[in-house]
DNA sequence: GTCCGTCTCCCCCGTACGGGGGGAGACCCG
DNA sequence: CGGGTCTCCCCCCGTACGGGGGAGACGGAC
């Protein structure tokens, strides 16, 4: 039985390429396409594929809300390769974590590609070898979204300013974070309140999500 | 001139196998050895090593820390490798993170420790690829914090549940989740309070942490 | 049929939170 | 010296938040 592959993709271009290299191999089927994330569970579901070949930027839910999304829901899920344009797009990382078997790149050589499906199809993992310097090489960047890392920036936070909301993204409470430092809990706030607005943070909550985003903190 | 190493392992023998596989090499140097990433930074300001090979595993301040603080504190700092155990020790994520160039296996070959030396110290990035397939499989597998993980695991949130709690992750308020899925407030708050109950949470800041750390949302 | 879980909505109530002010001492730097 | 920044403290005030408890509707499980 063929090797049958699931292109999403919101681009027919680039789905129509996938589709004519895929194709030109006899063992490979491409059983069918989506333009959006939103659309790939009752496909995986109905047409239960080997591999999707998700792209990882798209309208309405991108591919990986989308990759997370089927290895959540659907049972048996079927490998999933991500596909980008860019080596070091940051999106690549989340979709990896999501759950990605694999990831891949546009500019790839048709051979390149075939194999690749062959492999992830395989229960291989890959990390297409001219990608994973780069993969690394973000790592080095201290990865986190971008808003996020320029809204730190931006901040310029002061020293006192850092040490409250790093003691905001373990969850502290106010008068906690005042018990901690040794000062009053007027103090606190004051902080609190500076940070919220250099930040451009509405409260604590959105504080602690850019610092996570930022890579400001890191989950682990 | 030789290429220069720093050895940084809690374990002496550890470190001693290192230095051997490494001066059996006429070209590589070992210049010196800590056995804690706190004495790592003055070390290599003087020593000015060329790679720094550290264990992630330290008592008093481990390879992760220790990494960020050399990168941060240290002009034009030294490569650094990650040493580790275990092909799937999540700390290597985190070492990788904060700016580590490789991370080499215990367990690996001479040979391939002192190529993956001379790689780093040449510029190259690398991920040693027996331990590639690992580090995709951790990322399958959703890499976190482990407590946060059981956390979000114990809680067995329904979908709805798992709903609010990603919109909470995307710093709403309740009315503003109440409107975006369209129920009312008073909805949301029952839906917010069981989660927070189930996650043992005080309150929606410490929610999200969780969510962060747990991986159930990643950053970027 | 009954039971249970989920989702929905409602009430009351206390408080931690956050906004908006003002103010004071310490420090560095031009 | 004055200006700036950082740190810390205090006030008032409104509200979103979270706890507690209750309840109807739907669905699936037994």
């Amino acid at each position: 039985m063929p090797l049958t592959i699931l292109l999403v993709d919101d681009e027919p271009l680039v789905r129509a390429g996938l589709r004519a290299v895929l194709e030109a191999q006899p063992d490979i089927e491409v059983v069918g396409e989506a333009a959006d994330g939103a659309a790939v569970i009752p496909l995986v579901r109905r047409l239960r594929p080997d591999v999707v070949a998700m792209d990882v930027r798209m309208p309405l839910m991108d591919g990986i809300e989308a990759t997370r999304a089927v290895l959540r829901t659907v049972p048996d899920p079927p490998k999933i390769v991500v596909v980008t344009t860019f080596e070091n797009d940051e999106c690549v990382y989340g979709a990896l974590r999501a759950g990605a078997d694999g990831f891949l790149l546009k500019r790839a050589r048709p051979a390149e590609i075939v194999h690749a499906m062959r492999l992830v199809a395989e229960g291989d993992s890959l990390l297409f070898p001219a990608a994973v310097r780069q993969l690394a090489a973000s790592y080095g960047e201290d990865y986190g979204n971008a808003e996020a890392r320029a809204a730190m920036e931006r901040a310029a936070l002061t020293q006192r300013e850092e040490e409250v909301l790093r003691l905001m993204t373990r969850g502290l409470s106010n008068a906690e974070i005042a018990d901690r430092l040794v000062v009053g809990t007027e103090t606190v706030k004051s902080h609190v309140s500076s940070v919220l607005a250099k930040l451009g943070a509405r409260d604590r909550t959105q504080a602690v999500i850019t610092a996570y985003e930022s890579g400001f903190v890191s989950p682990g």
